[in-house]
DNA sequence: GTGTCTGCAAACCATTTGCATCGGT
DNA sequence: ACCGATGCAAATGGTTTGCAGACAC
């Protein structure tokens, strides 16, 4: 996973308030999300700034990119190695109490030209939402 | 993984032939390569028709959809549950040698209110083309 | 025959980018 | 002061969709 150091970038009041909401959140934002809770704070802020300042901070370390599962991109404050579950339903991520696992790669990489770098694993289910009302009612995945 | 029973289709001519060369190929293409090989049978065949019939296909469990890692989405003609690494470089996408991971769901729903359906498993890397070039060249991560 | 599928083109929507101005260091 | 960052708006690009005619069963 990516663990690559924190390089020293500009620290504008745009980077600093969208990493300081980011890291309240628990709720994995999309872009957009995250740009209108920003906005409350920096109402002249534009979505091609968050854009931008999502992928600086993310190379730079200090957020972490979910970008699985054909939809939206995902942002989390948190930056410890570990896995997400996504709902089937309606999107939503949450955190995965799963410690990281070892030795994957290297068992990838036998009998491979490639040379593996990294692994992205995710959970696919139903929030406990979108479970309740599965239960009772139609469950028709989406996609 | 996915592993619903295949539902009975009506089985048209793009949808063979869609089916046929996906089977050919072991290159995961991207829609529009599909589109292009497609068309070289069905000169009339629309990108449209493409995209609709990769989702009943893959709807039917006769091909897989590989919806990964904020780029474009691919295909398998391969339905047998298996993983995949994908090239950092230049998203070339190849089959892994490694068994599917037992346990991982139960162990991953422990503690959680979520009821977890499946998992994604994807390796990153460099394929040997992009490594030899990185080897003297630049090494430019895209994204 | 009829309900689904197709080709075509326009629509969508998340993300990116060009440009002139602004701001951090 | 300088170079990178911002706001704005337009562009991009993969994917989806509305519609009228065509086809599989």
């Amino acid at each position: 996973m990516n663990t690559e150091a924190a390089q020293s970038i500009r620290m504008t009041r745009q980077r600093q308030v969208l990493l300081e909401e980011l890291r309240k959140l628990k709720s994995h934002p999309t872009a957009v999300e995250l740009y209108e809770i920003v906005r409350k704070r920096l109402p002249r802020v534009s979505l091609g700034t968050v854009y931008r300042n999502l992928d600086v901070l993310s190379r730079a370390g200090l957020v972490q990119r979910l970008e699985v599962s054909g939809a939206e991109m995902r942002f989390d404050g948190d930056t410890s190695p570990h896995y997400h579950v996504r709902c089937i339903r309606c999107g939503r991520v949450a955190d995965v109490e799963l410690g990281v696992l070892e030795g994957l790669e290297e068992k990838a990489a036998q009998g491979m030209d490639w040379s593996i770098t990294g692994h992205w694993l995710e959970f696919k289910g139903l929030c406990p939402r979108c479970r309740g009302e599965a239960e009772g009612g139609t469950l028709e995945g989406r996609r």
